[in-house]
DNA sequence: CCAAAAGTGTTTAAAATACACCCATGC
DNA sequence: GCATGGGTGTATTTTAAACACTTTTGG
């Protein structure tokens, strides 16, 4: 099938496989040269970046949808993803941006299930950085990482969707560990640091949050220290996953 | 329209106001006699309790939708509702439940929009309990407040959205001031505390819990205090309306 | 006047915060 | 050898938890 034949099946018959009304769009977090980056899409059709979005099989638990999705833009396995809200503006999703688009594929508003209204379900990932290759999808033509200081201005009301997401993580850095899936492996104690600052956008003390995050137990510390580094080489740590784990369900219950 | 043709009608026509695949369960809590309550509909196709619930109208905002099914159950108006998590197992809402039905209505499950697969999306309420009136739609027989621990079987997966419900409450418990709707707008401390004690499940200290709550300033004391009761009379409050719509937003940050 | 519930204050423990000193490495 | 970042410990403040006494009221 050609690429246009595609998207144009997509939007006459793809409610034959996919529920309508519905979609999932999700927030991708990483982190590179210490800073919180987020993975966007470039819209063919709108000129804009957006969050990378899909939609729900019939059959399909909408995790596994949001999985899907993640797994398609970044390759990516096994993620732990969340959802976060429910976005359900009855004018969200306006006619008006699809417009152009609507012409250059030929297909009116009335014969397809995508000028429906839509609710969308925001769903949230943590991605180590290091291990993405980002893939554009065919209403795509390019698939980038953005730090999250510099957003472009996004399609529909993906901003908010967007601003949602970084309000819950910070939210969730008090209750939850985080770091599994945003750095390698081994990692340094400033370099986790660096990640919760990012995240929270403030500074923290170096001491006191070394203490914090090793009373927890979620971090073991290797005989081993970074290699090359200017200065005093800081030790590398992993996380202990049984422990991880269980702070993930159970709630870690402290404060930065 | 007799009350068989009405439900006849939803179930053929009912796609045609409201959005397939979606539907609103509420969790509406209520406070009496030191007990929490949900309030349940029995639900007559199945002869089981289930928690109030509907659609949401084609050009309806999700949360309007939940505020229309707790007004036409309680009769309230203007109650803060909220979103808690969104229930997509695909199994959720099989086929068999209904089946009964069916024939009583005269339905082929081909022929409805209603036993297609549904995504459901929670909300709660905080209601006071003194000023409802529960009303059963035309699907059940009864309409009637559930000690939170006399929960009898409930339809589908309605147990496990509630106790989705019930521990989202505990958690917002320690961020959000609670009180304002479960309340009648005059109140002792010793009621509220119950309140927090049932909500919670678990004791807590008077004097530490009085300390607690004034010092977040949600609640001024009136010079006024309770009549005719035996013992020493406690002092009315009432809740400091500015500063507990601040509290909502802001979050309160204390714990019990 | 006594039992039961409510108001208020103090003492103690734990946790968060601030801060100081020493150590290792690359330039 | 010194500037920079990293490791570790301690004092201080703040907050939570535990606890005791007095006051009021109905019976």
């Amino acid at each position: 099938m050609s690429y246009d034949k595609e998207i144009r099946n997509h939007y006459l018959k793809g409610h034959e496989q996919y529920l309508r009304h519905l979609s999932v769009d999700c927030v991708i977090f990483g982190f590179h040269n210490n800073e919180l980056k987020v993975l966007l899409l470039n819209a063919i059709y709108a000129g804009l970046w957006a969050l990378p979005g899909g939609f729900i099989l019939k059959e399909e638990h909408m995790d596994e949808a949001a999985k899907r999705i993640l797994k398609q833009r970044t390759g990516l396995n096994d993620i732990y993803m969340q959802q976060f809200y429910v976005f359900s503006e009855p004018e969200r999703s306006s006619k008006k941006v699809n417009e152009q688009f609507l012409q250059n594929v030929g297909v009116t508003a009335e014969e397809s299930w995508m000028f429906e209204r839509f609710i969308t379900i925001g769903y949230t990932a943590l991605v180590d950085f290091s291990k993405v290759q980002p893939v554009a999808d065919v209403f795509s033509s390019a698939c980038e990482w953005f730090n999250i200081h510099e957003i472009p201005e996004l399609l529909l009301d993906h901003r908010e969707i967007l601003g949602k997401a970084l309000g819950n993580l910070q939210l969730q850095l008090n209750y939850h560990p985080v770091g599994y899936n945003l750095l390698p492996t081994k990692f340094t104690m400033p370099e986790l640091q660096k990640l919760y600052e990012t995240i929270l956008d403030r500074q923290l003390d170096r001491r006191n949050f070394q203490r914090k995050i090793v009373s927890t137990g979620i971090v073991k510390r290797l005989n081993e220290t970074k290699k090359g580094v200017a200065h005093k080489a800081p030790y590398y740590y992993k996380f202990d996953l049984r422990k991880y784990q269980k702070a993930l369900k159970g709630g870690m219950g402290f404060e930065l």
